[in-house]
DNA sequence: TCAACGCATTTTGAATGCAAAAATCCGGTA
DNA sequence: TACCGGATTTTTGCATTCAAAATGCGTTGA
């Protein structure tokens, strides 16, 4: 039952239902969800060490926030964990595992054409998680579930123009040739290039200011901190 | 105090007071560290998703095992993220923090000389987390924390060898020259090396199967499970 | 003799209770 | 009317309690 509220509340979290930067509200979640505070709180710890949260001493939790340096860490990383999931998943995928991308490759390349976003969306995922889960390393899939579900929170301020959902595309068929030539080095230069772009589409989009939810959590000044 | 508790329990399980395998005691973890119940077990929850323990439902925690398959895949990812770290590090990081990483690395050469491997392992330890902090990216810092914490526990099972602490300080050397010349790509190449050589010996040296304490957890056949 | 069953004890997981800290509200004052 | 100070209410964090599941042990019957 743990893992159902963590999952439960991390839905919330990552779709959006509570937005960056907003109060959990404790009371609330408990009666919504049917249970009592103390496996809630266990969840919202939880959630904190994945940095879906933020956990403020005496006041609470909130949902984390995505400034502009987190989401460009959470970028930098996840490039790293995707180029190193290519080169794993060459050395590794089955031939069936393959199949299996290609034909999610091509029924996301049909709702591309159907201009079906959301389902798009959904194959996207399932094409990049099979990446990850075709590098056949358990550590890697958890820290990449944790990066990209983070990630996946600023979907909502990034609208998709149809220039980059055309580059996307294609750079995803640059994807599937690589895996095809089981070409490492290539399928890890490629998934680095679709992830900065992604990226840059994000960055451009702009973020934080503009949810009233952003409200009350000063602007950390990180990049000026050393320690 | 969540987060001393935390910190605390982590500190027992890396540091091998309660070794891999073993059942993590609820009541007297509770007694040692004068504190209820409720914020230990969220404590274990917290480090079950950081992946040190291992959550049996309705059977308590044990500490996650070192197996084979779990110590390549830490390597692995813990590759990547050094990697990373070093190629941000060589665009980020400032002429102090270089002479600080050289300062360790001057004192860990002198530990080397002196054969005191406890402070060598010490100056060793903070030279990489120097890199990393000097990729200044919270979310890389805290994977690297956690895939090295869990390398960390491996150490018991293997020795140091002359040879072996030999061309670990030679690759230091390297890796010393490779910042001195803001040399991302070699940063990353010899961080890598590095990683290889300490791998090999740690899978040289066996683990598993050694310990008392690895008992009553089935050895899971996760290479051959696919999803 | 040994296996299977049943009961008691221990351990686990979640709910509730209680004390302390924050946040809110309200009245008073300048 | 705006601002400050204190009391009240709410929220938070931890301890305690309670129910359910697992474990261990003794008994019984083949």
């Amino acid at each position: 039952m743990h893992e159902e509220v963590v999952a439960r509340v991390r839905h919330k979290l990552v779709e959006g239902e509570i937005p960056p930067g907003a109060r959990v509200p404790e009371r609330e979640l408990c009666a919504a969800l049917g249970i009592s505070r103390t496996p809630l709180r266990e969840a919202l710890k939880v959630l904190a060490a994945e940095g879906l949260v933020v956990l403020l001493p005496n006041r609470g939790a909130r949902a984390a926030r995505l400034t502009r340096e987190s989401v460009q860490d959470l970028f930098e990383v996840c490039e790293g964990l995707e180029a190193l999931a290519g080169e794993l998943a060459c050395q590794r995928i089955s031939d069936q595992q393959v199949a299996e991308i290609a034909a999610l490759h091509a029924s996301m390349l049909a709702h591309y054409r159907a201009g079906d976003l959301i389902p798009y969306y959904r194959c996207n995922r399932l094409i990049h998680e099979g990446i990850v889960r075709a590098a056949d390393n358990t550590v890697l899939s958890s820290l990449y579930e944790s990066v990209a579900a983070r990630i996946r929170r600023a979907r909502f301020i990034t609208p998709m123009t149809p220039e980059r959902w055309t580059l996307a595309v294609q750079e995803h068929e640059a994807i599937l040739n690589a895996l095809l030539r089981r070409d490492g080095g290539g399928l890890a230069h490629i998934l680095r290039t679709h992830l900065r772009h992604k990226r840059a589409e994000v960055e451009r989009a702009g973020f934080a200011e503009t949810e009233e939810s952003q409200a009350s959590q000063p602007a950390g000044a990180r990049r000026l901190s050393s320690a």
